[in-house]
DNA sequence: TAACAGATTTGGTCGGACCAGATAGTACCC
DNA sequence: GGGTACTATCTGGTCCGACCAAATCTGTTA
């Protein structure tokens, strides 16, 4: 059983893969029943487990609905879907993202972000500070030896941070949920501004923290997704 | 194998609920190595399989790390957790929202569903102000006969249809990952004002739509929100 | 002390079995 | 002909015990 992709892939995440790629390809529409768990074990060689557990994997990922001793069927994604859903869909377009998906995903950046900078600059200590100057010190270091992808992830979580130091750790929460969209959206952002400017970017947070002039930092956050919007209108 | 509660609980639920109480009540720590699954399996008379399948449930919500061929340990769920991590906190406490968490889902809220009220307003047929008289009605109607879990459900599909309505499905799916979290707000909620106060209100958003006042509609959002807190702040 | 090789432990997979609810077909009665 | 009750079958859900390959540990060797 070789996948060329990777040797490692377990046959439940080719199954899940499979399933997920039909699916949002429209091989099959929403209320489409698919083929019993035995069926399929049977199609592809798997064990009965492996496919009962893929299908839980797409139920939470909202692309089937599970209907115990009935059957498996396509759910109405685009209504009844969810953040995992949307990282599907993401994934499958390659990292690509629309403007409208773009636009939401900065609007909740606003209001969860936002909020973690104004709680971030009543309650800073010195301690966080200086945290927070190291690891941006450690992403400029590392700037120019990583993969544009994993640059991305240490933008993220130099942001998840914020959430972090706040102590509202339900804005952490609500971050994390966000994370593979936010990775696809700081990827474009890196490109299209460049490393430098966005590193400059972070310090200027740093300071505007330090001074403890939260609306300074939401404002600044605010005027950098209306830029980096007109930006990707006219582009 | 007795579980004393209910006879339909399955081995794999049991053991779910209690590493969720285990971890979330602070038996491990974040880092700790839990249990091989085969121990895990021998320890309670269980298969091996339904460890492996509740270990999958607990990481899917956030609470452990599961490396392969190596071991399960324990997240630092506070910091690397998602919104079901968030449920299961909840669960946990018996749907009661803390202050905190509250704030965080309503400003989510404001967000998501203010920008889904000036979308709708822009661009909002006939047929979708009758569609919302319609379902508000059905609302009115079955309000006397249902619980309150139940209700709550329709109030968050009131508001989720909003997001459909306006035509940005990435509203709808955001609104949908909140819908655990949601729903034990709108209990809270229907709880202190009552259930004529709040049908009242979606009626309000009707007229509001209808006259294409996307401003209006938010604002009234916004107010409603703000006065919640508020009535919450001094009970 | 460092590196290699084998034994052990680990999560992942598998197929076969059983359960109980859903479903659809059939025979029956009014 | 239309409604009803029964039954055979199919479904997802669960469970077990065995096997696999990779990670890890252990003890020996150079």
């Amino acid at each position: 059983m070789n996948h060329t992709k990777k040797s490692s892939i377990t046959n439940k995440e080719f199954f899940v893969r499979k399933m997920t790629k039909e699916i949002l390809s429209g091989k099959w529409s929403p209320g489409d029943r698919l083929p019993s768990e035995r069926d399929l074990a049977a199609e592809l060689g798997f064990g009965k487990t492996v496919i009962h557990s893929g299908y839980e994997k797409l139920a939470t990922m909202g692309l089937v609905d599970i209907k115990p001793k009935s059957g498996v069927y396509v759910a109405d994604y685009m209504k009844t879907g969810n953040i995992e859903t949307l990282n599907a869909i993401i994934q499958l377009n390659g990292d690509e993202l629309s403007r409208e998906v773009t636009v939401g995903i900065l609007d909740l950046r606003l209001a969860i972000e936002g909020m973690a900078f104004r709680e971030l600059c009543l309650c800073r200590s010195e301690e966080d500070i200086a945290h927070l100057r190291t690891i941006t010190k450690e992403i400029r270091e590392i700037s120019n030896r990583v993969e544009e992808d994993e640059l991305a992830e240490y933008f993220f979580l130099w942001h998840r941070e914020i959430c972090i130091l706040s102590g509202k750790s339900i804005l952490t929460l609500f971050m994390n949920t966000t994370h593979d969209v936010s990775i696809a959206f700081w990827v474009n952002y890196l490109r299209m501004y460049g490393i430098s400017f966005a590193i400059n970017r972070l310090e200027q947070f740093i300071e505007l923290i330090d001074a403890r002039d939260g609306e300074g930092a939401y404002n600044l956050l605010a005027k950098g997704i209306s830029d980096y919007l007109a930006k990707l209108e006219n582009r």
